[in-house]
DNA sequence: AATAGGTTAAT
DNA sequence: TTAACCTAT
């Protein structure tokens, strides 16, 4: 008789999860998830991410009820409760899906090694990319550093085809009563309230529920729309793909490429099967730039530039939407990613690694592979060489990509009333103008805090004389 | 078969 | 600037 353990950790479904499917072979199967009250303290978890983990957790939880088992949800540091659990169990074998960050790894590797010393193992399944990660390799069989000619060969794979869920689980092993659980709704850290309409629900019901209303219509206007500030043009999938709700896999094999819209959807998995294959490959790049020489580059330890950038008070209207969006929803545009992370590094010269983990302390589907990759390929310290400095103008950003000032009118209502052809510049309305329209820049709105052309130029001689 | 050097493109 | 591929040797 066999007796295993299934360990949910960034993949909390049913569907095509091939550790699940792998674990329900077994005679007796228990099935848990671990709350490490360091991560539950851990300000790179946000808040609007610990709440969509209870909401998962509790999803999580009914659905594998329905299939005959249940999830147990255990405190603790998962290197001593999982095998302490193992042994308690009496169970053979561990499942779980790997995961890439550094972080993941070590755990994961001290936990195979306890479980190793009393004759068990782990066992790593596929789950979290569509590719697994290492897999996706040039002619020289070295991992991709430039995205575009890995994701030519990322396309000419065959991913394979997404599982069912099992229909059935095992039962659970006698003992699994003794076991100290809680339950996810009673942990104070997770008892985290929101602009409840502004954070999306977790869990696997609602992560589908979400997939199949993109995926009837909306994804067909992406490659058009994706790029469109003031709509809502986007999947807002990520928190989902990010906690393993949804398959991502599951979500390319739905897609239809012949169609544009689909087409330009597909390469955005691409694109976070890329970051998840570097950060396998290069686990440094977590904590410091990817190549050596941008390692100890003389960034500005500026804390008022920061707070401003933060706090949405640059005095640059599309940099301080997305900032004020990112406060209130734990999600930004992709395009205002790019904006303020270039603003942040380039215009203000703050180092990219704060601006990451601000992001991380307040995204809803804070990855550590995605924001990293973002923010080194904004701060140009990334995998990708490149021929000139990446330096995005903030207002021919928001121009181009808020033509009609929708994003910036709904995030910075005290700009509401100007023109268009001021909005994304209000620094220029003479004095006149501002006394008609109520607005006076420097009190009602901020003065811009840099000048950027002036910003620009600083940020091209700080380059050349730093590498 | 392995490598040097040229070409193309970098969301 | 340089990654990745292609071609020639
Ligand atoms: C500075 C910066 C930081 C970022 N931080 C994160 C992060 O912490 N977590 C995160 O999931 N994404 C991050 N991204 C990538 C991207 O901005 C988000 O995935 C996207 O905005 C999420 O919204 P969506 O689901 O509506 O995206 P869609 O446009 O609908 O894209 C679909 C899915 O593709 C994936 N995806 C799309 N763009 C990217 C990308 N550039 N890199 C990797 N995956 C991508 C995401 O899983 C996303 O859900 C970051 C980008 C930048 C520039």
């Amino acid at each position: 008789m066999t007796t295993e353990l299934m360990w949910f950790r960034r993949d909390l479904r049913t569907h095509d999860l091939p550790a699940l499917v792998t674990a329900a072979d077994a005679d007796r199967l228990a099935c848990v998830f671990v709350l490490d009250p360091h991560l539950l303290d851990h300000e790179r978890v946000s808040p609007a991410r610990k709440r969509y983990l209870r909401q998962a957790l509790v999803d999580l939880d009914n659905r594998l009820g329905d299939l005959g088992g249940q999830l147990m949800v255990v405190l603790g540091d998962p290197r001593h409760v999982v095998p302490a659990l193992a042994k308690d169990l009496e169970v053979d074998a561990v499942h779980v899906t790997a995961d890439h960050t550094p972080f993941a790894v070590a755990r994961d590797d001290a936990v195979e090694k306890a479980l190793a010393d009393d004759g068990r193992t782990l066992e790593r399944h596929q789950g979290v990319s569509i590719a697994p990660p290492g897999s996706v390799r040039t002619g020289s069989d070295s991992v991709y550093k430039v995205f575009t000619p890995f994701h030519r060969t990322w396309t000419q794979r065959d991913h394979g085809e997404p599982l069912t869920p099992p229909a059935a689980l095992p039962r659970a092993p006698d003992g699994v009563g003794r076991i100290d659980t809680v339950a996810p709704t009673e942990v104070p850290q997770l008892d985290v309230r929101g602009p409840d309409e502004a954070w999306p629900d977790g869990g696997e019901g609602p992560a589908r529920e979400r997939l199949d209303d993109w995926l009837d219509g909306p994804v067909d206007d992406y490659d058009d729309r994706r790029d469109v500030l003031g709509v809502p043009g986007t999947s807002r999938l990520s928190p989902d793909l990010h906690m393993g709700c949804l398959s991502a896999r599951e979500a390319w094999t739905r897609l239809d490429r012949r169609n544009p819209g689909q087409d330009t959807y597909a390469t955005e998995l691409a694109w976070r099967d890329f970051y998840l294959h570097v950060m396998a490959e290069w686990p440094d790049t977590a904590r410091g730039a990817f190549r050596e020489e941008y390692r100890d580059l003389p960034w500005h330890d500026d804390d008022d530039a920061f707070e401003a950038w933060a706090e949405g008070q640059t005095g640059f209207p599309i940099v301080d939407a997305a900032m004020r969006q990112l406060s209130t929803m734990g999600w930004m545009h992709n395009r205002a990613r790019m904006i303020v992370a270039s603003f942040l590094c380039k215009d203000l010269l703050v180092d990219w690694r704060r601006g990451e983990a601000h992001f991380m302390a307040n995204l809803v589907d804070g990855d550590t592979c995605s924001n990293n990759g973002g923010w080194q390929w904004a701060a140009g310290t990334g995998t990708d060489a490149q021929q000139f400095i990446r330096i995005f103008n903030p207002t021919t950003q928001g121009t181009r990509f808020d033509p009609d000032g929708v994003y910036v009118r709904r995030w910075v209502p005290e700009l509401a009333d100007l023109p268009n052809n001021r909005l994304h510049e209000p620094w220029r309305l003479s004095e006149e103008d501002q006394e008609a329209l109520g607005v006076i820049i420097g009190e009602d709105y901020p003065a811009p805090i840099v000048d950027h052309a002036e910003a620009r130029q600083r940020a091209m001689d700080w380059w050349s004389q730093a590498t």
